[in-house]
DNA sequence: GATGAATGAGGATTCATTCAT
DNA sequence: TATGAATGAATCCTCATTCAT
């Protein structure tokens, strides 16, 4: 379409990519304190220890930190959950596949906190709605993969439907699990994951009548 | 003249609070338009038709407001739905009940958008974090009340970790409700009200093996 | 059309009042030490003794500034000029009305240097280009009522052509003038005044050729 | 060996000439667009296609930039029309010259926006004010040097004064014409050409009582 | 009680310029 | 030479809050 942005891709040094690097982290970090909306760019200069003027360098405002943030940050959930999700059998039972994707994502949530700040988002639509949205867009893409092999029946919208509840569920579950530490995360885990079971299992039934 | 001095306050005190719930009702409109944290004093006193002085003569800040506001909405969560809970006989279904509370939170939703707003609150800890775990707490007992008496062989721990549960199930799924309108939206209703039965079902089972 | 602005009248402190023109002063004072372009928000209102806040209460933005700046100016014009034009009998020599325009026109420019600023406005379409233009179209105003009366057979169009070029013309001179002072001022008024004459006097020719 | 030495530093220059070129284009091209003042080095070297760091190897500031356009722009005026100048004769009707040199000047002018930019320069004295002079110097000593074979009697004050009324007239005039296009365009230089012609007509008179 | 004025620090962003590579 | 990175002061503008009237 427009090309206004981006108009020359304009070769990066690799001290550049650093830079950015050290930005992305500064803004993980006051994401993570300050949430985004609160969140300035002064403050994540401030903290990757650069001028305001380097940043926007590299970035053209707040929004486009977050953007890319994000993209990061899915790009690492597929290298690192991506392949490992591939080989799963059709037959591997709910349980096991909503136990190993529920200590995943909460696992990728621990080492990545401001994974659960991005989804949150600003407090509103409007503002950085697109990207809220692409994160949450494609963690629902991801659940629907899953799910599909699961629900051959069902209708694309229903599917769809499922996977937008289990996200919202997850995102619900996930607020208690960061919220606690120790032996009572380990039974919000617990609980979020009976929790998704519960609500999937009687799904699969209506699917696979032979099943179990 | 004491008639006069009788009168005076009164009026006074009938147009401060005319003018409280005035700035109240302006701020949920600005709360849920912009967010919470990128909501500005100045904006709820033009939203209120008046100036910011006057803001200032009924709150001494911004939080202040948010607390009053959350503290009217629990206040008529309580008038509204309080009374008409008790009268929950035991022996009324699950479903029932999952159905009737969550028709209600939703409807109550519907009329009080704002209470979503503060709900997810500032993005962050900080700010504000007293009162958003207020109306959370309160919500929190709400449920709790309302399934001790389902589970009474619980402990008071897996009660509270459960009722969480449940609202954090409930945020998530609101979430999508509201995202929603006409026929979608009662299908999320409806998935919503699967997950928590589905949810709580088993539990009650344990306790009440002969139950229902 | 749109009522963004300017929802309510709001009315005006005393106080206000004078802030705004004391910010007007002060503003047509940067306007005309460092060009309108050049010439920044805070240091009008640092010129002005006020904080920058001060300043948007009552200004949205520099434009807006240079748009009351040239009202007043324009409504300083009228009232001072105006009613002393008005009597100017048919018979008078042409002679005459240029030396008298051309007085009060330099006459007000050295009251109100910042004309001159505002006259040229930006270096460039765009910006201010309304306002700016606005102050021209006034001064075209202007200069057409006077020469109409002149030139009776002349079409509307003409009367424009002529107009403008006499206000370019002016523009041109008043550079001058204002870049010298005492006698070598007053030589470039003179200078000024015969281009006008010289210019205009064929022109009234063609239509009174009984006239003189 | 030497003959690299004797060939590098050529091609150095001459590349260096090439970039000078280019970054002056994009200077010309966004002085036009944006204004003198409003114009960033940032945007020149974009516009140019190279990065600020190769700007400053050319050019020790903006204003040096202004310059060199500006002596560049004045000796191509010369190239051009200074030749074609000479070959005046003195008996060549004032009609006439004042004909060709203003076709000539706002010929230059379509072809050279820029020129305008310059001539107007900031707003104001300060930043660039020598060289937005030197322009103007220039500019008058041309018209002067056209002049003076008209005017032998009158005083080089008098003819100094007489050039820079020229070319303030020209200014205002140039700004019409270049606003406008087509006919209504050549109207105005027609104009421009009678005030200019009628302005200068009765000074040749009083030199040459007994001329043409 | 109500108003609008006032503040000044802080927000996002730009810019002329210098530096390291 | 050329690049892109880096700077930090300066830009415009907002905001929570206080003050005078």
């Amino acid at each position: 379409m427009e090309q206004t942005a981006d108009e020359r891709p304009r070769r990066r040094q690799a001290r550049g990519e650093r830079r950015i690097a050290q930005l992305l982290e500064a803004a993980a970090s006051v994401f993570c304190t300050t949430g985004y909306t609160a969140a300035s760019t002064n403050a994540i200069a401030r903290e990757a220890g650069v001028s305001p003027g380097t940043l926007y360098q590299f970035f053209p405002n707040k929004e486009a930190i977050a953007v890319e943030l994000s993209d990061r940050l899915m790009h690492e959930m597929r290298e690192t959950y991506g392949k490992a999700l591939r080989p799963i059998a059709p037959e591997t039972p709910l349980e096991e596949v909503i136990a190993a994707t529920v200590d995943r994502f909460v696992d990728f949530n621990c080492r990545h906190p401001v994974f659960f700040a991005l989804m949150h988002g600003p407090d509103v639509p409007g503002a950085m709605a697109q990207e809220h949205d692409a994160l949450h867009a494609a963690l629902i893409g991801r659940v629907e993969a899953l799910l599909t092999p699961f629900l051959p029946d069902a209708r694309t919208e229903e599917i769809a439907r499922t996977s937008r509840m289990c996200v919202g569920i997850y995102k619900g579950g996930l607020e208690l699990i960061l919220a606690h530490e120790g032996a009572e995360r380990e039974a919000y885990v617990q609980e979020l994951k009976n929790v998704l079971f519960r609500y999937l299992d009687p799904l699969l039934m209506d699917s696979y009548p032979l099943g179990v």
